[in-house]
DNA sequence: CCTATTTGCACAATCGATTGCGCTAGATTG
DNA sequence: CAATCTAGCGCAATCGATTGTGCAAATAGG
């Protein structure tokens, strides 16, 4: 196109509008009533700029703004129903809300993270939102220093509010699911396993005293070979299963949709007992409930979450919480 | 925190380190070594900017430099695998080629993917790739209104450089994939049925083409009645499927993930016929592996493309082409 | 017709970082 | 010892938009 097209600025329009850029300014962003410019002139420099093509700088508009409007998120994953929602979500309710959304993916590295975060609050976010953050205390000092405001999602931390599911109720639940499947559809009493997860991760924490609590309620002992957290991979909760060669009734609580995927592929290669075998997810996938053996997922409440989130943002410095939101049980 | 903590700026740091704001801005930006900073002055300004959390303000330094490194992407959709996949790549290539990567998701809506792409120039994006897009023409115009580079990505169009899925030679692979199946398992030669997308869609009348090339390669007839491309929702698959109770063996040419969900509902609804029925997908989901009835998926090469994409970065404008990444072929 | 408003707009400072240029003191050369 | 060079750094203009203030011209009020 035109080579070295310098991008058409203000002082372009003004020139051509035969007006100041003050002038043009303030009829582009919205204030000119305020600044008593005549309907006459508003409307000759906002047809120059479509004819223009002219876009705002934002940089500069930003460098002038007392705010920003943006909000940025950071996520570890993309490729993951769970963390895919939230990001969409996320921008739609802030769109929704007048703010200007970044998000970026972090790959769980916690470099990565905090580079990220400063990178955000670099280009001025108002908010900073770490999603599953391996360190999310150290993004929220930077925060603080920074002041700008930061909230833990899904993940929780101790120096910003945390808005995380209620694990703990979400597993006592599925696992109440998949014990009641066991005994109707195989007679058997348990105890289940719990695969996949860290059991440093708080969320795994959770939800594993969730999956014992269930099964104390009615008194099942569960032993402690029972609890295969080995990681979150597909890969681990294959090799975790690979001894499991069920020759009774077998249940499993799987921990997310990544180890779901390895327990589906030991679950496949079962020759004979795969009939003997019920487990249930923590996490929603929507082939989740055409997979065989699949008695129910835990779905967490995206649109809860980051409504709470987004009350949060602005609001006056509330003491460091951690709000819990329910999980809702998907039955197949 | 700090009531109105103004953020740490050069000024303040160069009065700490009883220096000049253009000496701590080249320390900080690298550039200080061409201006002659002494090594001394250099450590004490980053030790300062350590200590304060100082983050540099990029709108100012948006504003008065020549590059931005910014690359802003749209795509439609995060929750699903195939652009999950795309955004999460996209960042990470970017990351590692010295760019800041943008994205931002636009639901398929043209009024919000024309916005955002406004959004993403006016923070001075150098190049802004359109993923998926309902009307990449309409933006690719915008771009070059603003000097900036546009690259279209899974969708193509005509006023920029296209890089898609070589979408007629996936389908014709996938169909003769399916074809065989339905003869070695189920001893029939077809004709198949082509399930979900929408025609005016050029990926889907470009699979159109492969599904029905295939079937001439073999001589076999489809009928029109076989073609139902009634949309992409899991429900339009569902509720088209709806009539069709295999009395006899059936073949599916399913046309996207979200579609398989529907396949899947109704599959799974069928009393007698499943064991007649066969399916294969184009777009690849960690699960479908798993589905009954599911001979295979195409898997589309995102690495490869976003690595295409990336090489036209900054590329002299060639004329524009469409770019085809050969697909990959899962077989189950 | 003359003073008070009001209308309609322009001026200029400002945001924070970048960068071309220039200045000074010490080192080197002849 | 004067002339030249260089190391080391500061000055000030600049990027484009925003916004408090000021000032004519038009209108209203008496």
């Amino acid at each position: 196109m035109e080579k070295d097209a310098k991008r058409t600025t203000i002082y372009d329009l003004a020139t051509l509008a035969d007006a100041s850029p003050s002038a043009v300014s303030s009829v582009l962003n919205g204030t000119w009533k305020k600044r008593r410019i005549s309907q006459k002139l508003a409307d000759r420099i906002i047809r120059l700029a479509e004819e223009q093509g002219y876009a705002v700088n934002a940089p500069a508009s930003l460098l002038r703004r007392e705010r920003s409007h943006i909000v940025g998120m950071i996520v570890p994953k993309y490729n993951n129903r769970y963390f895919g929602e939230i990001s969409e979500q996320f921008e739609a309710m802030a769109r929704a809300r007048g703010f200007f959304p970044v998000v970026t993916c972090t790959q769980r590295d916690p470099e990565l993270e905090f580079e990220a975060a400063r990178e955000l609050i670099s280009y001025q976010a108002e908010c900073l939102i770490s999603t599953g953050a391996t360190d999310p205390d150290r993004i929220s000092a930077f925060c603080a220093a920074s002041g700008v405001q930061s909230i833990n999602l899904d993940l929780p931390g101790r120096a910003a509010t945390s808005v995380i599911s209620d694990n703990l109720a979400g597993a006592k639940d599925l696992t109440r699911l998949i014990l009641d499947r066991c005994e109707t559809d195989l007679g058997w009493r348990g105890p289940l396993r719990f695969v996949g997860g860290r059991r440093s991760d708080h969320n795994t924490a959770a939800r594993l005293d969730g999956f014992l609590a269930a099964h104390r309620e009615r008194a099942i002992a569960v032993p402690g070979s029972h609890i295969m957290a080995t990681g979150y991979s597909a890969e681990k909760a294959a090799a975790a299963l690979a001894s499991v060669i069920p020759d009774g009734p077998t249940g499993l609580f799987v921990n997310s949709t990544i180890s779901l995927e390895g327990v589906v592929r030991w679950y496949r290669a079962l020759t004979g007992g795969a009939k003997l075998v019920r487990y249930g997810c923590f996490d929603w996938d929507p082939f989740g409930s055409f997979l065989p053996g699949n008695v129910g997922m835990v779905e967490q409440d995206v649109a809860a979450m980051l409504g709470t989130a987004f009350d949060l943002i602005g609001a006056p410095a509330t003491p460091k919480q951690q709000i819990l939101i329910p999980c809702m049980l998907r039955t197949f």
